[in-house]
Parts: C-alpha cells; sequence; structure tokens
DNA sequence: CATGAATGAGAGTTCATTCAT
DNA sequence: TATGAATGAACTCTCATTCAT
C-alpha cells in the first residue's frame, strides 16, 4: 500500500506517532467496525491532528492494514512458545493440543468484536484475505517442521497440520460465540481434541 | 411522522418488483460489497425507481436480509436432497461425503463473492449472524437425525455432526480460495473425509 | 385554490369522501403539523387511495385550507349564540365578557394542538393568513353590530371591538399555553376584563 | 458513531464564518420559511460548503435556534434604552408609550418576513416556543422593575404589564399587516395607548 | 512538520404528485 | 371513478481527503 509520498518517518517522535496512530487506529477499527469508523475520531484516539494522518498512511484504509501487521498476531495467535521447549511425543500431544485451544480461547474472548470484525475483513478486503493467507501458510510451515523435528512422520503432514489449525480456529470460535444451547462445547472440545491428535499420530 | 409499515405486495406485478430488488439488489450487495453498494444501484438493477425500494423494504440491511432469506441456503448448501433417497452405512459413507463436498466446492465455485461478502456480513452484523447461527444448528439437527434414522449410534452425535459441518466448510472454502501452492488440495480433501467417517463412526 | 380541474362531487359518496378527507387530514394536520403529516397519511385516515385525494383537492395545500373553511370557526371561536338572545348593557356586560373568555379557554384547551398549528400557519402561509384576516374584520363587524344594536354608542366602536378581540386572544392564549410561574393568570384575566368593559363603555 | 460536538471555533475566520452562517442562514429562513429553506442554501448564502455547516452546528434547526438567539431581540424588541434615562410619570407617560410602539412598529416593518416567520415558528417548534416565552417573563420582569422605580404603585404591576405587552405587540402587529379597510390604525393606535395608561395607572 | 478548517460528492431516505390499471 | 404502485427530485447529514496557514 504504502508509496513513495507517504512519509517514512525518522525522527523518534514521528515514529510514536505513526505508532499512535496503527494502535488506536486499529483499536477503534476492532471495537466499532472498520466502516464505523471514521478518521477524525482515529486522530483524535491518537492525539493527532486529521491532517497529519495522511502523511504516514496512503488512506484510512493504509492503517488497518499497518494495525494488522502490527497486532493480527497477537490477536489471533497467543503465544503458544512453551511448544519450542519440551519434546512433543504422542503421549504429551492430547495435553498440549488442549492447553494450545484453552490459550487461543481465551485470547478470543479477550478481543471478540477485534476477532469478529478482522475476520470479517478477511472475508471482503482483498489485502486482509492476503494477509491472513500468508500468515495462515506460514503457521502451518512453522508448526509442520516443529513436529517433524519431534519425529512425527505421517505422510501428508503439512496437509494434516492446516486442518488441524482450521479445526482449532473453529472450535475456538464456536465455544467463544455460537452458544447453541443443545451443543455440549467441552464434549465437542474433547472430541476435536481427540480427532486432531488421530489425523497427527494416524 | 410517516407510516412505517412496508407494504406487502400483493398483486403480481408488485411482487415480481420486490422479488427483482432482492434479486438484483442482493447480487449487487454479493458482488460489491454491502457498503460499497448503494441504493441508488440497486433500484437501478432491479429497474425500479430509489423511492419504491421503501415501499417493499425498511431500509438498505432489509434488502440484505431478505436477499440472505431467498439464496443464502442455495449459496451455501448445495441441494444434497439424494441423501434422503438412499441408506447411508459405514460403507457408502465415504463416497456420499466425497460427493456432499464436490457439490459444495461446485456451488462455492458458483459465487465466491458471494460466499465471502456474506461469510463477512456473518462477522459484522448481527441479523445475519444470527441468520447463520439459526442455520446452522438447524442444519446439524437435520443430519444429525438423518444419520440417526440410518442407524448411526456414536455417543454426542450432535456435536460430531456440528464438527463434520466445521470441516466440510473449511475444506471447501481452502479448496476455493486459498490456493498455497505447498498443499496439496486433494490430499488435503481425502484426508478430511477420511476423517469425518472417522468422527461419525467411532 | 380548488380550480377547474378539481372534481366538484355531486353524488352522495363523492361528497361524504370528500368531507372525510377534509375532516381527517385537517384533524392530522392540526395534531402533528403540516410539514410532519403526509398525504399517504391523510388519504388512509380518510379511508380513501392517495390518488383520489388529487382529484377533489389540487394539492396537500388544499386540504389545509379546506380544513380551515370547516372547522376554524368552531377551533377558534366556539358559539357564543347566547349573546344574541340576552340584552347587553353595562351591568352585565362583565359577566358576559367573563363567560365569553370561559367558552374561549374550554374550546382553546380541547384542541391546543390544533390551535398553535393553525396559528403557526397564520403566520407563514398567505392564504391562511388571508382566511383569518378575513374571520376577524368580519367578527369584528358582527361584534360590532351587535354592541350597536345593544345601544352602544363609543366613539370607534369597531376599532375598540378590534382591541377587544385581541385582548380575549391574548389572554386565552397565555392562560392555556404560558405558565409564566410568576404570574397569576387570574388576576390577570380580572385585570383584563375590567379594560374590556373599560374600552368599550368609557 | 462519529463525533458528535459541535465545534467552537477559536479562530477568527472560523468566527466570521460561524457567524455568516448564522446571519444568512437565519436571514434566509426569515424570508422563506424554515422547511422551505435547506442547508444547501444556507451554506451557500454564506459562502461556505455544506459540509462545513455540520462543524458548527448540530444540525439545521441549531441554526434557527442560534439565528434566534443573535438576531430575535433586534427584530422584535428594538432598543428603547432611552426610557432607562429618563424619569417615567403620569405626565409623560403617553408620550413615550407613544414612541416605543412607533419604534415597534418601524422595527416591525424593517424585517416583516422575519416577524411573521419567527412567530409562526414560536407556535410550532418548542424549542423556539421556550425562547420567547423566557424573552417575554424577562421583558416583563425588567419593565415592572422599571416602572416600580419610578413610583408606579399598582396592585398587580407584572400582570398588568404582561397585558400591556400583548397589546403593544398586537397594535404592532395589526398596524403593519392587517389593514382592515374599515380600520382606522392611527385611531386604533390612540385608544390603545389610552388604555396602556389607564391599565399601569389605575 | 503539523494543524484542523474546509471541501463536496455521495449516502440513505422521504414524499407530493402522477398514472397505468 | 378509484386505486395504490411508482416516480424521482429533493432533503438532511457524513466523511475521506485536501490545503491554507
Amino acid at each position: 500500500m504504502s508509496d513513495n509520498t507517504v512519509r517514512e518517518p525518522i525522527q523518534k517522535r514521528s515514529i510514536e506517532k505513526k505508532e499512535k496512530i496503527i494502535k488506536y487506529g486499529f483499536e477503534l477499527i476492532c471495537e466499532k467496525g472498520y466502516y464505523n469508523t471514521n478518521t477524525a475520531e482515529i486522530a483524535k484516539a491518537a492525539g493527532v491532528s486529521t491532517g497529519i494522518v495522511y502523511s504516514y498512511f496512503t488512506d484510512k484504509h493504509d492503517i488497518l492494514l499497518e494495525g494488522l501487521k502490527r497486532f493480527a498476531n497477537s490477536i489471533f495467535y497467543p503465544s503458544v512458545d512453551f511448544i519450542n521447549d519440551i519434546e512433543i511425543n504422542e503421549n504429551n500431544l492430547e495435553q498440549i493440543i488442549r492447553e494450545i485451544i484453552s490459550k487461543f480461547i481465551k485470547n478470543h474472548k479477550l478481543s471478540k468484536s477485534a476477532h469478529e470484525e478482522i475476520t470479517a475483513m478477511a472475508h471482503s478486503d482483498k489485502d486482509v484475505a492476503n494477509f491472513f493467507h500468508e500468515n495462515e501458510i506460514e503457521m502451518t510451515n512453522v508448526v509442520t517442521g516443529l513436529l517433524k523435528k519431534n519425529g512425527f512422520e505421517s505422510k501428508d503432514l503439512m496437509e494434516r497440520v492446516h486442518i488441524v489449525i482450521g479445526l482449532i480456529d473453529n472450535i475456538c470460535h464456536e465455544t467463544v460465540y455460537h452458544k447453541h444451547k443443545n451443543i455440549n462445547y467441552d464434549t465437542m472440545t474433547n472430541i476435536v481434541i481427540n480427532e486432531i491428535v488421530h489425523i497427527l499420530t494416524k
């Protein structure tokens, strides 16, 4: 998005300003929705003038994208670094997945509206869509590599991991939002976890 | 103020007009996005005046909702009536699921942008979200009933069906959109089908 | 206002229809204000179609005027016929005026919003203004004549009567609406009555 | 949604702009009527864009109200400051009232349509009505105080003053507008003046 | 660098009036 | 005669973007 006419701030105060616009702008967009947030509000929330916004960003859309780059990971993918430090094997796999899901759900609950709004944009805005596609494939690669390092040898492991990520996304979303009264989400989660183990170890 | 009741057209030409507004309006919304489609365009596409739109609908949002009611099923859930006429058992289950996925994908491809835009709205618009939640639970119930009738006796069958629907949604979407170059979608589909069978018959 | 293109209904049912439009249309206009009442509402209230309204009236404004002709007198000038049957003299004048004011106020209270809306129109709409000017002068003439018949011989009686009518209008309006908390309206009314007697009998 | 605060202009040019909108907007409203004046016209007359209008005013109605605050006094109550500097007594009272009426009429004639339109609004718009009620009571208080200071000791002086203000309003309006051909307005004015003297000195 | 006033196109919606039936 | 669907200009108000200071 950003092109040459958009200043790349060098001085410290400028950088801070840009960061504030991204932070508070993205925050507002997540809370109220992209179309229900206007640039004046963003500027106000960031403590800058409306004019200066257009020195750092080509347009409103650009703020969204920059916000994504900064914050999407922390919103969508909570830190699960602990899996780097332990040995994953068929015995502790179930427990690890359970913990990951638990962390994802906790995260999801923390920023429900952000999750929804950004998911919505991911389905209606090309740039946002691309961002997430790239993120997903990267995550798939990382997890696949990790599992391989830990001795998982399933055929088509990458495809399996991709399916698993989808399952986790889905169960989290279901648990946080849907609350269909006849569905027991704990039960559902247990089944999903079993299934994930099955996919990865078969 | 004005009489807010929305006319329920009785005469044939009126009904046709209302239908046209729904059809072309929803079409435009799906193609260009809800926020990028204005009422004047909708009226023009439907071959009517802007004023008459507000005789049949309370507002622009209402057109979206009516469009959903009319077309969501055909967009999201292609006719899979054939499963009503055959006996489903563990032997043909895999084949049936494969056919269902195939149909869903075909459907999905036919109206890619509609799928995306409506999915987006389902994540940002309360009414659209409700619509889909209700649809989903209904579908879960119907499929669960069908399987029970055919002798499937898994514990927590409803939860399993719900997971399966999520898996199908996901694999279709993946297949139609993502095209991550390192992922083999045929392989992925096969794994998903196996997994679905596993979930339902375990 | 009405011109040749507007049908003068001859048949009984037509006349009834026209009357209903006038009655219910004027009623709505008085209740909600001319600009807040639309022709569709008027037609609905009158139980006719919107189209037929334009067979009997040149436009919306015409309905207002016809309504005025039919109902303004009863709204603004309650029947004070009793003064035709009694002899007015300096002894009973005060009592008669008191009764007239009392009747006017009662009337005023019965149709507060009508009073206000029509008074507003009388100040912003030429035709309505003319209507009231004519009414006022006629009333001035009638009352002047009546007083003369009863032996009142003040110089410039017509001008005096005109002032008196203004005073009555004013005290009624004050009593019904203003309610300035520091003003005693009973006291004010008594003073006005004394003054009217003074004007007419000096 | 958007930030609804209305900007309070600080810079000189902004203040001028706001004043222009009030001046020309109110002028148009007075000339053509509130409902027959649109925001585009107001903006054009003030030499600004339509958008900026909504930076300074919450809505069209707000312009009317601000206009009232600025101009109502000069339209409705011409400066009669001279009465503060002279001693009012029963000997010069008649002459003073005559001068006041003369000034009011002169004023009234200068802005006939404004007078009428605003009077109309005072009967159909709650905020305008309140504005005038408050103005009236204040004027009543001021005049009552002035007369008391000058030794007028009538019982119920406030009520008397209130009646007098009504009489003055009325005679001015009559003189400027009605022109009923059979009424002699000079005569009528003389009678009114006598009556006012009578009310205040009795 | 920064401001925030200013722009003006465009949004959704209403409604007096017309006209095909 | 009568209907009420249809028109489309006009309305108020918003907001991404620009620009004078």
